[in-house]
DNA sequence: TTGTAGGCGTTATCAC
DNA sequence: GTGATAACGCCTACAA
């Protein structure tokens, strides 16, 4: 076995063997793959046929040792069971890989410490560079970064209260913008269903832009209209059963999120109840179900696909030790459908 | 510049420091590392808490060159956009992780010849296994892996035609139960939504899942009553309406995934259809939102977490050299909802 | 422009 | 059980 192991390897060709086969000393290899032009075109000839003859690749292990790059990113997300994540994760692998790059990854569950400990692990690995969610990570994050000498960049907020670039969506102004919506469209009565993770400042941001929103219309929410479930479906069709409960009169219920947003639309059939005839429900995100609900649901568009690629654009910019912005503010359209609408006469 | 990464570099501490600050050979520091059980307990101490003095972690690109291990496997998939997929990255990410893995991601879009180039990259970037979806990626992927020697894995299929171990649910069997179900509750004339993606073999397996329930039953599956479109909810509602162009006989529509169910259902509603009344509806995947449409969808659960933890734990035992078994077939559970009633009378 | 040589940080093969 | 020593495969001054 171990034997068979070693005949492998012997089987894989090293630079030094194309340098024989092309009749070149291996610096001379070694210098078409990373840095041609300073090489005779008709030497770059010989050794591009004997690697290409040879199927030639060289020792990623062996190159990160030498070099002190990996050609490798890792990316922390709080979960890949939550669509936005997923599509955010593909676009940014899809991306990355254009830049050369591959993505390594690791989810924190929602938790800082284990956070913390993915973004170890990754440093440990070697990565080039890491892609967060957020801004409440761990303390000394950035000075383990720094430590190693990587870049680190967050997402999905748009600008960062630590000194490291940002790229998303402002969430408060989002939920200001729907929440306007619904004051425009004559509600002064409004529940707030949002998700209860700690150390998730996107949702905070999120209830901080209706509360504003509301504010600036002199419109009081008292703590007993926003209520704090998990991030789920059913959980917003538990939601909506306790604010029946405790705040019947409101005519809005604003989500953080269209998974909560679906499970109040959700119940609320169950109960009988009619959208937006009823009640009026808002999400956050516009996953893609969101356009196809009964009724489809009026949310803020995150665009999750254009942060991913541009994370990956400006992480792969950070490396090479180009400058990118602090801020990136990405537009979060209000998509109005019918979920919203103006209140009843009671 | 250079002189600060140098100056980081140097900061960083190597095992040889610590061999000198716990007063050992590097070799030794190596073995506590690696193989502690062969090194005295009193001389464990010591080289532990210099490790830990100096906040030693090991070099992970000189381990792999030296060990020939990355400690690092790869997945390929179609596209994180697809919840199913997603959610069995996560799994099988953080029950990897447990293993002391950390998975290097990739996405083939649906794409043979992407497919082959990216678990090139993968295996150039040194994994040590990798797991795949399906059956269908090309030919030589298997030699390429024997080259590199490293173990492969497909996933989402419960048994491979390659020589390789899989993981999932038997998708033809699923399918033909929800269509027995079909039959059962009287239905006579199906009709089949399905995804047109090539190399999709799961996809294939279901449809043929649908035609051999059908035949059991000497019901006969025109194929005009067979509608392939794009994977999503907007092809979903698409379908429906050129099915009740082609065949609006059909009391029963067939759909191989749960978002094109999803999609048929929305448009019924549309149409002002009622589902079940007017046609039954089925799907296959069971994702998160299938339990929350109206009707609720009666579909296929298909164990996505199970499916990535158990491609974790028999991959981390393919490296390490212990046999697991070729066919690993996951129940896929039918989940009887709403969606699917009696046909009515006509 | 190209070749030579040394070392990146670790593991593994030897002796002791 | 522990310590020297030689690689692992590639990159990069430096020399030619």
């Amino acid at each position: 076995m171990p034997k068979a192991v070693k005949m492998r390897w012997r089987e894989r060709p090293k630079l030094q063997d194309v340098a024989k086969a092309a009749g070149v000393s291996p610096a001379t290899v070694s210098r078409v793959l990373n840095n041609p032009k300073i090489v005779r075109p008709a030497v770059q000839q010989k050794v591009r046929r004997a690697i290409s003859s040879l199927g030639f690749t060289p020792d990623a292990a062996a190159r990160a040792l030498k070099s002190r790059k990996s050609r490798t990113v890792g990316a922390v997300v709080p979960t890949l069971g939550v669509a936005i994540f997923a599509e955010g994760i593909g676009a940014l692998q899809n991306r990355l890989r254009d830049h050369g790059y591959t993505l390594l990854i690791a989810s924190s569950e929602y938790d800082r410490e284990k956070e913390r400990q993915e973004i170890g692990v990754l440093l440990d690995r070697g990565v080039d560079g890491i892609v967060l969610v957020g801004d409440r990570f761990a303390d000394d994050v950035e000075a383990l970064a720094r430590r190693y000498d990587i870049p680190l960049l967050t997402t999905y907020i748009s600008k960062s209260s630590r000194r490291i670039p940002a790229i998303g969506a402002d969430n408060g102004q989002a939920m200001r913008e729907v929440t306007e919506h619904l004051i425009e469209l004559g509600h002064r009565e409004f529940s707030v269903v949002t998700d209860a993770a700690k150390s998730n400042d996107r949702t905070a941001a999120r209830r901080d832009g209706v509360v504003t929103a509301l504010a600036a219309k002199g419109i009081k929410l008292s703590p007993n209209r926003i209520v704090k479930v998990p991030y789920s479906i059913a959980s917003g069709r538990a939601a909506l059963r306790t604010l029946l409960r405790t705040s019947p009169e409101a005519t809005a219920i604003v989500c953080t999120s269209d998974a909560l947003a679906i499970g109040v639309i959700a119940e609320s059939k169950t109960l009988g109840m009619v959208v937006p005839r009823d009640v009026s429900v808002t999400g956050c995100d516009d996953i893609e179900i969101s356009g196809h609900t009964d009724p489809p649901l009026t949310t803020i568009n995150m665009p999750a696909a254009e942060i991913g690629q541009l994370a990956a654009d400006h992480l792969s910019a950070l490396i090479s030790g180009s400058p990118v912005p602090l801020v990136n503010q990405l537009p979060a359209r209000l998509v109005i459908r019918n979920s919203s609408a103006a209140p009843s006469l009671r």
